[in-house]
RNA sequence: GCACCCGUAGCUCAAUUGGAUAGAGCGCCUGACUACGGAUCAGGAGGUUGGGGGUUCGACUCCCUCCGGGUGUGCCA
């Protein structure tokens, strides 16, 4: 017979089959099958309980008429404990024929290739042009990466989207600073994207005491968006210098888009906006502005969703309409994922109403929906992170400081490296640390900024995953051998620890499944943890290197198969491992 | 005011969406290389899951209430 990949779900499906040959279960059964603690089995079905509640019966007879119905199989065993759980505990033989059949690099990638994929279009990172990325930046863009690379994986098509904040009214104030000081931006020293910064923070203050400035600045807006060719020509030269500054961090994060249409790219297209809106009456006027109210929703009946203000220019309102309807149009997107900070719920709610209203008047097949948003960073004040002088800490700093660090680690433990293997292990590292130190925690939860947090190598870290990857290579590289295999005298898994190991491997489906559902990494990387712990207690517990060859040929391929799951695993978070670190 | 998020060990976080005795890391204490990498492993101390009530076979999880922190709430994104 065939092994299934995701184990839940075939014993699910068994449990359901076997229960509607019994008279007393009927097809609103729901198995409720779970992996289970270790104490009782592998699996679980915990549904005979609340069905039993609900037809008033005894929930141990039930299950015991559940598991008689349950074909006979030699690859588990099945009991009932406590009362009324159906616990099912695997054969060492079966646990054996899992991993070979799915425990390589490239067995894990096909079987994890799902027959209902779509096309899904990720927007994230999303940065401001004229200034720079501070730490904020960094959740939207590893998290988005992460999803990316986790849908991808199980067959979907992407396209990764940078949704460029380069069209607001920042550039009034940058333009009138830049003309107003006379700065040429053929010059602006060594770090230009940090001396538009400054322009435009000198602008800002300028703007809020001279009402001249006010005045001027928003001039500069109007002629910039009227095409004036001066202010079209500085606005591009500043965008070329900010995604320039941008691509630095995007190199180092590995994380490349297949496209970066900004707000700018949808100014052309605001008009078609209103004019659908206005003729569904979608949209209303209200203090003069083009709002969208929402009478079906408790909040979004009298909160209005701003469309067009009332000076007459759009926002970004306007334009993430513009850009859904773009994405669908032009690109076929099935789902659009929105990842951004937890302050915007109501806004994408807001657009989503909107939206689903506008495509149904259109009629036109709305992409699913999803926003994805995250805590946010804060500072040691419990307020959104910001430096000592006000200035939040440059994203460019952390991950420099982090490689700084992990070098300092590599060269304590290799003294004879040359220094460009020092500085490409410690990018693997460093940057692998910083990343996993974001999306290890739950998305939706707030942080408090720290050094020490993000660059923290011992624990439940990527070096310690990285560790145990690199401590396999070193295994295969003393044994000559590959850790493809063969390991054909592999015996099933005896010892407690290979047991553990062994089992782990197979939860790896769970774990991919649950951050697919939740749109959540950090299930994934409690997962990854857990099977590094369980390979370093094997590890340390039972030797790899012995003369029995079916003894050995268990412990390569159980050390063979929990490199593959790091790897993967690690890749789908964006984080790279190493032969020796 | 209204809406939403959060409160778990000294600190930072998990908990398979209602499952069995709430688990990790850091820190602290005690141990482990004549061994495949000590960025490791084994063990210990540490909890009224903010308080109180309710729902049921079962609650960190759902409902009510109170306390505390945060965010959003008409022309920024």
């Amino acid at each position: 017979m065939s092994i299934s990949f995701d184990l839940i779900n075939s014993l699910d499906n068994l449990v359901y089959k076997a229960a509607q040959s019994v008279d007393e279960f009927g097809q609103e059964f729901d198995p409720q099958t779970r992996s289970a603690d270790e104490r009782f089995g592998d699996f679980q079905a915990n549904g005979v309980l609340p069905f039993a509640k609900k037809m008033g019966k005894n929930p141990r007879e039930l299950a015991q008429k559940l598991i008689d119905a349950l074909p006979a199989s030699e690859h588990w065993s099945v009991e009932i404990a406590g009362p009324g759980f159906i616990n099912f505990t695997l054969s060492p033989e079966y646990l054996l024929k899992w991993i070979c059949t799915h425990g390589s690099t490239d067995n894990l990638k096909a079987s994890a290739k799902d027959k209902e994929n779509s096309k899904v279009v990720i927007d994230y990172s999303s940065p401001n042009t004229a200034k720079q990325m501070h730490v904020g930046h960094i959740r939207s863009t590893i998290i988005g990466e992460s999803l990316a690379r986790i849908l991808a994986f199980q067959g979907n098509e992407i396209l990764r989207d940078n949704h460029l904040g380069d069209w607001g009214t920042q550039f009034g104030i940058l333009l009138f600073a830049i003309k107003e000081q006379g700065i040429s931006l053929d010059d602006l020293g060594d770090d230009p994207i940090a001396r538009l910064e400054d322009l435009y923070r000198q602008g800002n203050a300028r703007i809020k005491e001279d009402e001249n400035a006010l005045v001027g600045a928003r001039q500069e807006l109007v002629k910039l968006q009227d095409g004036d060719e001066e202010n079209l020509k500085l606005w591009e030269k500043i965008r070329d210098i900010s995604i320039s500054s941008f691509l630095k961090i995007y190199d180092l994060l590995d994380v490349h888009f297949d496209h970066s249409l900004g707000e700018s790219f949808y100014r052309d297209k605001v008009d078609g906006i209103y004019e659908e809106l206005g003729k569904h009456k979608i949209c209303q006027e209200d203090d003069g502005a083009l709002v969208v109210f929402h009478p079906e929703h408790k909040r979004f009946a009298k909160q209005p969703f701003i469309i067009r203000k009332s000076d007459g220019a759009s926002n970004y309102a306007t334009t993430d309409l513009a850009t859904l309807g773009y994405r669908e149009k032009e690109w076929q997107a099935e789902q659009i994922i929105y990842v951004t900070d937890g302050r915007q719920r109501d806004h994408f709610e807001q657009l989503f109403l909107t939206a689903k209203k506008w495509f149904i008047a259109e009629e036109r097949k709305l992409p699913t929906l999803a926003h994805v948003w995250f805590g946010t960073i804060l500072g040691d004040d419990n307020k959104a992170i910001k430096t000592r002088d006000g200035q939040p800490v440059k994203l460019i700093d952390l991950l420099e400081e982090a490689i700084r660090r992990a070098a300092d680690m590599v060269k304590q433990k290799n003294a004879n490296l040359s220094d460009e293997e020092v500085q490409r292990r410690a990018k693997v590292i460093g940057l692998g640390a910083v990343k996993y130190a974001d999306l290890s925690q739950d998305r939706t939860l707030d942080y408090v900024f720290s050094w020490d947090k993000m660059l923290a190598m011992q624990g439940n870290t990527a070096p310690y995953l990285q560790y145990a990857v690199a401590r396999i290579s070193s295994i295969f590289r003393k044994m000559e051998r590959s850790s493809d295999g063969p390991f054909n005298e592999a015996r099933p898994p005896q010892s407690d620890a290979e047991r553990k190991l062994s089992r782990k491997l197979l939860f790896f489906p769970i774990a991919l499944k649950q951050a697919t559902r939740e749109l959540k990494p950090h299930f994934l990387c409690t997962y990854l943890y857990e099977l590094a712990t369980d390979f370093s207690s094997f590890y340390n517990l039972e030797k790899v290197m012995v003369d029995d060859p079916d003894v050995r040929d268990l412990r390569l391929l159980l050390c063979s198969s929990t490199q593959a799951v790091l790897q993967t695993g690690l890749s789908l978070l964006g984080i790279e491992t190493l032969e020796e670190m």
